[in-house]
DNA sequence: GTCTATAGGAAGATAGAC
DNA sequence: GTCTATCTTCCTATAGAC
């Protein structure tokens, strides 16, 4: 046997791991279940991976490099700010509503990194980088329909993010609801009345 | 030995299982961590709980009761319903800022009833709860500052449990940050922005 | 009720044959 | 590298003396 590289392996591990705690929560995830779920003997575990630690953090890091391509990948065409804001509003939306058990495992794992020693600066890296993701897609909207913000953009950023990052946590929990739809309308309805038309310096 | 009822002694590994939680996360509360840190034998778990999952369950109960009692006791005074709003808020932030473990802790045990066969309901039933409870303190607001919400009231007590939820777990990560402050700021004006003075019916 | 001692199992990790 | 068998530790829960 023994026909795939131990690179490979490593791969297949993670994304056994991710489906074994997607469906049954990361503390179910142990290295039998995972390497139960990959087809794999035991054994392979630990020389594919020098600890459970280690493969939860990269995990993890898997995990959010999709989610930040998927940020990114953003770029808006709509012509006024409210559309271009809520149709990004959207696209998140969609993704958690057709992929709820990953946005589950995203906040497990981000609790799951603030207990574990060594581990806590990177939830706190990966929630800046989404900040900064969002400023940068802010500050590009305003670039390309030619607007200025009434207020910071970090401040708006981080507004942006707290409704996404509070309704999609509350979404998990309550169930479907229309009223998320309304709140995301809301919502961009309220950041375009703060965007205004640009002067031209002097 | 055996002087406190085994009814006290339920109240005090329900405290002792919360510090131990809030310190070392739910993962890390085992029954010996628990008993160790009320300073009573392994032993007497199990003659006060038929097991662990009846302690957390209880544990679950009694931290709900307390954040319920707490948003209710947010009686407001202020005269503008701005005001009104901004000052319920400010009084949530400061218990977050003042309690993060147990915001953290909050958050930990939703994820964890959400896992828990037979404790899903709980977590949502929980939730229902928040949002009710906001509905009751705007209506009240509106109420006593004779003003009408131009958006249906489930929508913006959606919307603010979002942002208060949303907001604290963003904090509880990022750690320190004026931005928070700016973000509530913009939600009460925003809010305010959305009442109207009542003009009675015929 | 109360406590000590232990059962019984599952976890992460390793030893050592191949 | 690969896999089987096993070590060690820690868990929840119980048995049984007092």
């Amino acid at each position: 046997m023994a026909r795939m590289s131990a690179d490979a392996r490593r791969v297949q591990l993670i994304e056994a791991a991710i489906v074994v705690m997607a469906r049954d929560g990361v503390a179910k995830a142990t290295t039998r279940a995972i390497v139960g779920e990959a087809e794999m003997p035991l054994g392979v575990f630990h020389y594919c991976f020098r600890s459970k630690e280690e493969l939860l953090e990269q995990v993890i890091e898997t995990i959010h490099r999709g989610s930040i391509e998927r940020v990114q990948g953003l770029a808006g065409t709509q012509t006024t700010v409210e559309a271009a804001l809520r149709s990004s509003l959207q696209a998140y939306w969609d993704h958690v509503v057709a992929n709820p058990a990953m946005h589950m495992l995203t906040y497990e794992l981000t609790q799951y990194a603030l207990r574990q020693p060594g581990l806590e600066g990177v939830a706190r890296k990966q929630y800046e980088t989404y900040v900064g993701t969002l400023v940068t897609h802010l500050d590009a909207t305003a670039d390309r329909l030619d607007v200025t913000y009434q207020r910071p953009t970090s401040v708006l950023a981080r507004y942006l993010f707290t409704i996404i990052d509070g309704l999609t946590l509350n979404w998990l929990i309550l169930g479907d609801d229309p009223d998320a739809e309304a709140v995301l309308d809301e919502v961009a309805s309220h950041v375009a009345g703060l965007a205004q038309p640009h002067t031209a310096p002097a």
